[in-house]
DNA sequence: CAGCGCCCCTGCCCGC
DNA sequence: TGCGGGCAGGGGCGCT
């Protein structure tokens, strides 16, 4: 479900009820996601302030004294904060109650997600150590592109989604970019020249930015920390738009599945 | 070691 | 109405 833009808006949503707040409890009522949830973990942060809400790539990080607890939202997971009279639903997998009343609530139906707890800085989790940049990170630009794809065959947008590259991108936002960078989502990332490199770059950032900007894209079922839809759907150029015509050139839109998932392009303005 | 499939899992939509 | 198949915002893991 949830890409960059997605997890950013639930991370600004839930920061003024969460950042400086006292876990007084937490109720775990199912543990099983990607990986268990640690039978500690109620022990672990009651009574504990958290000091930061952060984000990194997918993740979110809330940071303790002690150590921080990582959150990754999978493919259908959702945080959002709500009252106690507020009955938990199927899939409702943790609460934290916080000292202001609210309730942080993770909803995971399909159970991708993940809450981890790591006493260590948490960049040098195994999870987090080989993450690429951020991309509005100044150091993603044209030039690392360019060089991390010299020699490699794979298709530019299986490059764009693998998070050692790039963090945040996932099939959407990769669909939208390339469309906007004119480059076909099978082209190998070896053939790319730097100035098709920073037009991908640009294209990245401006689909990032207007999509978190709208409050990330809600094609099912995602909603940000307080249980609203993102609006960056009717944004979309090609994705799931297979059939209808190109924004630019009115040509009929493609799909072609790439690395196992559906991508959505412009057979004509892609190349 | 890069790169590709295979899974993990539930829900929903579509066609028969 | 029921059921099987396909597909879904991710990504770790185990092959080759």
């Amino acid at each position: 479900m949830p890409e960059l833009p997605e997890v950013e808006t639930t991370l600004r949503g839930i920061l003024p009820h969460t950042q400086q707040h006292i876990i007084n409890d937490v109720v775990v009522r199912d543990a099983r996601l990607r990986w268990p949830i640690p039978p500690q973990l109620a022990t672990t942060l009651r009574g504990r302030r958290v000091d930061t809400v952060q984000r990194r790539g997918k993740y979110l990080v809330f940071s303790f004294g002690h150590g921080h607890m990582l959150l990754h939202l999978g493919m259908s997971g959702s945080l959002r904060l709500v009252t106690a009279d507020e009955a938990p639903r199927p899939h409702d997998h943790v609460d934290w109650l916080l000292d202001n009343g609210r309730i942080l609530r993770l909803h995971d139906p399909r159970r991708f997600g993940a809450v981890l707890w790591t006493a260590e800085p948490w960049p040098q989790h195994e999870l987090l150590s080989a993450l690429g940049p951020e991309p509005f990170d100044a150091v993603f630009d044209a030039n690392y592109l360019f060089a991390k794809s010299r020699k490699r065959a794979l298709a530019i947008k299986n490059f764009i989604m693998d998070s050692h590259i790039v963090v945040g991108v996932g099939n959407i936002y990769a669909s939208e970019s390339l469309f906007l960078a004119g480059i076909h989502p099978q082209r190998e990332a070896g053939t790319i020249t730097r100035a098709r490199y920073q037009r991908l770059v640009e294209a990245i950032r401006q689909v990032l930015d207007a999509a978190i900007r709208q409050g990330g894209t809600t094609l099912r079922d995602f909603v940000n920390g307080h249980g609203q839809p993102g609006y960056f759907r009717q944004m979309l150029n090609v994705y799931e738009k297979e059939g209808m015509p190109c924004p630019r050139c009115a040509r009929r839109l493609r799909r072609l599945t790439v690395g196992q998932r559906s991508s959505y392009f412009c057979a004509h303005c892609q190349r």
